[in-house]
DNA sequence: CGCGCTATTGAAGCAGATCAAACATCGTGG
DNA sequence: CCACGATGTTTGATCTGCTTCAATAGCGCG
């Protein structure tokens, strides 16, 4: 784990005192709740298994901002406020360490590799949002869904899972509310992508028939219409 | 300008140790690049005067990320790759401090105050990002125009500066690629909200004239149709 | 087995894009 | 100083991709 959220270049007695300083490991059943809006911030959060989703809400409306998995740190967005500024749900049973952020900051300070790790790893989510923001502001829905589908992808593989066979741990309107766009027009991509023999899909099994293709499409390469 | 990119908290000896390890002071004239996609990171920037705007670009399409000015700090995207994933362009003339990074790293780690300050600028950054995938994701067009107002106001106040009086740097193209919209787009809707009496413009200047109610319309309240 | 949630598909409407044309603004050089 | 072209702004007409509303189908789970 500690290979994706802190990765490479920690010597073996680092790595030993970030271990005292973990907390807890929580339990999340799914549906339950990490921290909420306005939840008082106290420490970071490493998922250690499972996947959650992240979301900011404003008059019944939902922001989908990221969907944590094993090895993802959690709650960065958090530290500038004092408290979080969005909820983070578990969509399946999930295993997370929590990571009380003053003896963190103790510890970093008195690490400079570990320090340099840290903020590679804000920086990071900052470009991952600025991925997202350039997402939401030009993308079609269809290059919106290929992009999802290769990031995702690709976020197996990072994981040594494999990389075609998609299951997914969340709904069609997550989905949607992720790519900023509704529940329906998931769907009637799906089952573009699917009638075009890039994909199969049934129900939240998803295999990737044709990468290249959909790679294409997330670089803005337009299909052809389908006739 | 501390005041706004590291504010508060630190001790007048620690900020002349800030002072000592800035390097340069950089003028930009309009239209010149402060850096490039694919740069090298060596240091982080600060505005002390002036406006610019940083975008994202692929395939010929631009995503305006924001307009950072005096007070902001710069280039913290660039942290986690060593390269800079974005452009930072010059609105108009500007000063800019050039913040070595390795040298500011090696101070930031002997100063606990100062590192929390930067730790905060971080996470701040993530959190108006996150602001910003929450409007391109869910605000229709109005809401997306008034949220960019309020903000801007909102912005110079904080800067002592009249919150009323924009004296907008950016062109209208420029709003709708940080918007999410087209130029003409932004067009229309400054003069729906001139002829609604909310505003006035005359080419970049615009005075807001009832802060209420777009404020309101930024908190996703619909604008009656106007008859 | 039947209830509730999630997913799928169709039809109609609309917000915003695109295309097009006129107009204002501004720096430049004759 | 004005004519000029370049750049930026405004407004209109039309088009379209996505949303909305609605109805049906599948699936998982007690």
């Amino acid at each position: 784990m500690n290979g994706l959220c802190l990765p490479a270049g920690l010597a073996p007695c680092d790595m030993a005192r970030i271990e005292q300083i973990v907390g807890g490991r929580r339990r999340l059943a799914r549906g339950e709740y990490l921290h909420r809006t306005g939840d008082r911030f106290q420490q970071l959060y490493a998922v250690r298994s499972g996947h959650l989703k992240t979301l900011c809400h404003a008059h019944g409306v939902n922001q989908v901002t990221g969907f944590p998995m094993a090895g993802d740190l959690l709650g960065l967005d958090a530290i500038a406020e004092g408290r979080h500024v969005c909820d983070a749900v578990a969509l399946e049973p999930c295993d997370v360490c929590e990571i009380p952020f003053d003896r963190f900051h103790a510890l970093v300070t008195a690490m400079p590799s570990l320090l340099e790790q840290f903020h590679r790893a804000l920086s990071r989510e900052i470009q991952r949002q600025q991925a997202s923001l350039f997402l939401l502001g030009n993308a079609r829905a269809e290059q919106r869904l290929a992009l999802f589908l290769v990031g995702l992808s690709a976020r197996y593989a990072a994981r040594g899972l494999p990389a075609a066979q998609l299951q997914l741990r969340m709904s069609r309107e997550d989905i949607g509310a992720y790519l900023g766009l509704t529940m329906e027009c998931i769907c009637r991509l799906l089952a573009r992508f699917r009638k075009a023999g890039w994909i199969s899909v049934t129900g939240r099994h998803l295999t990737i028939q044709d990468g290249a293709r959909l790679a294409a499409l997330a670089e803005g390469v337009c299909a052809e219409p389908l006739v």
